[in-house]
DNA sequence: CAGCATCCGCTTTGATACTG
DNA sequence: CAGTATCAAAGCGGATGCTG
């Protein structure tokens, strides 16, 4: 671990999580809370096996991360936040609130996981009708559908499908980003080649 | 500029600036706000001459700072945020409150610039008798002074001292910052060294 | 001196192949 | 599945030199 050695908090975090791909290991556990090796690769595209391999011992070793053996029938090895690792979530808050920006101007055939959503989505939209039943949304975009299910005032993203969701959402990213934040007006949307079926109230719902 | 490519926001931001020393850039500039190449060196211990060129030159490409020269009798180069860096302060934030726990473990012959203390402290101090007559605290510790100003509220942060302060602080980085955020008594501090003149209650004025 | 650019040795990274 | 081994290429840190 290369250090800044400098008494600078900051300086201190950027030792521990600083490196390239530190916080985007951080990322993926965030949203797929205990995952396998495999699994991070997967979320991780361009990542090398040696560097991941590297990263996770010290990461382990800082405190942030811990392995564990998972007994069969899953007999794998599980890594998982731990409570202090959970603590990142404000440094890649910021991190993407700052970045957001950039995506308009990030190239079509940049990597994309349908579970990079999950934490803005969770972090902008907001249920605005607490007290009505819960709606879900089914977003299709990227590698594999996700859920969008708000209710009793809060909105969980998961990956998978769901029977008879309010509305669905297919169409690329930036399309159906665009429209879930509200940036992007529906009609503009589908005229740009997004598919939208279902009701439109579940949508203004959770725009922020 | 070395990319994740990915369509993430947070990957986006950190291909902008994730790269080695790029944030402590940032800080540095947070702090000081118009500042010389040198007065950059200066605040950035370890730094490659080389290494400060290029990242400048990539945080003016990407948006981040900006350069002006600075007219006779400054004649010189004078680098400065622009909008959109100085909103990176939130993320500095996050990795300062992150980082703050592993100041504890930091060896005690790590570099040290008393501006470094500005950001942390103007974050966590508040001026808990906002309508009595300001106070000054003047900070001796690491290279120069620094001075603490608290009054209508606000705490500001300053390089510099000041004619009869209400009270005065000489010690080491670690008992002066422990002290100022109340994880360390006074008693006790001045027992490990520190060196405490003036009224303890300009202190308890501004402890979070 | 301020603001770099160049050179050099070392470390880190990325791509691929291989293993228990 | 979860890594380790190998190696070329890129990045980094330190020293030094150059230019206004």
């Amino acid at each position: 671990m290369r250090t800044y050695d400098q008494y600078c908090a900051a300086a201190r975090a950027l030792d521990v999580v600083g490196d390239r791909w530190t916080l985007l290991i951080v990322r993926e556990l965030l949203v797929q809370q205990p995952c396998r090796y495999t699994d991070l690769r997967y979320g991780l595209p361009g990542v090398a096996t040696n560097l991941l391999a590297d990263r996770l011992r010290e990461l382990e070793e800082n405190g942030v991360i811990s392995r564990e053996e998972a007994p069969p029938p899953i007999a794998t090895t599980l890594f998982r936040l731990t409570p202090r690792g959970e603590e990142l979530k404000s440094v890649l808050e910021a991190l993407g609130r700052w970045g957001r920006p950039l995506l308009e101007e990030t190239p079509g055939d940049a990597d994309f996981r349908s579970h990079w959503l999950a934490l803005p989505l969770e972090l902008q939209l907001k249920d605005h009708a607490p007290d009505r039943p819960p709606v879900t949304i089914e977003v299709h975009t990227g590698d594999r559908p996700i859920v969008i299910e708000a209710g009793d005032g809060s909105v969980r993203v998961r990956p998978g499908t769901v029977s008879g969701p309010d509305a669905k959402l297919t169409g690329t990213p930036p399309l159906v980003l665009g429209v879930l934040t509200g940036e992007l007006g529906l009609a503009r949307a589908r005229a740009d080649g997004l598919e939208f079926e279902g009701d439109p109230k579940a949508l203004r719902r959770v725009r922020p």
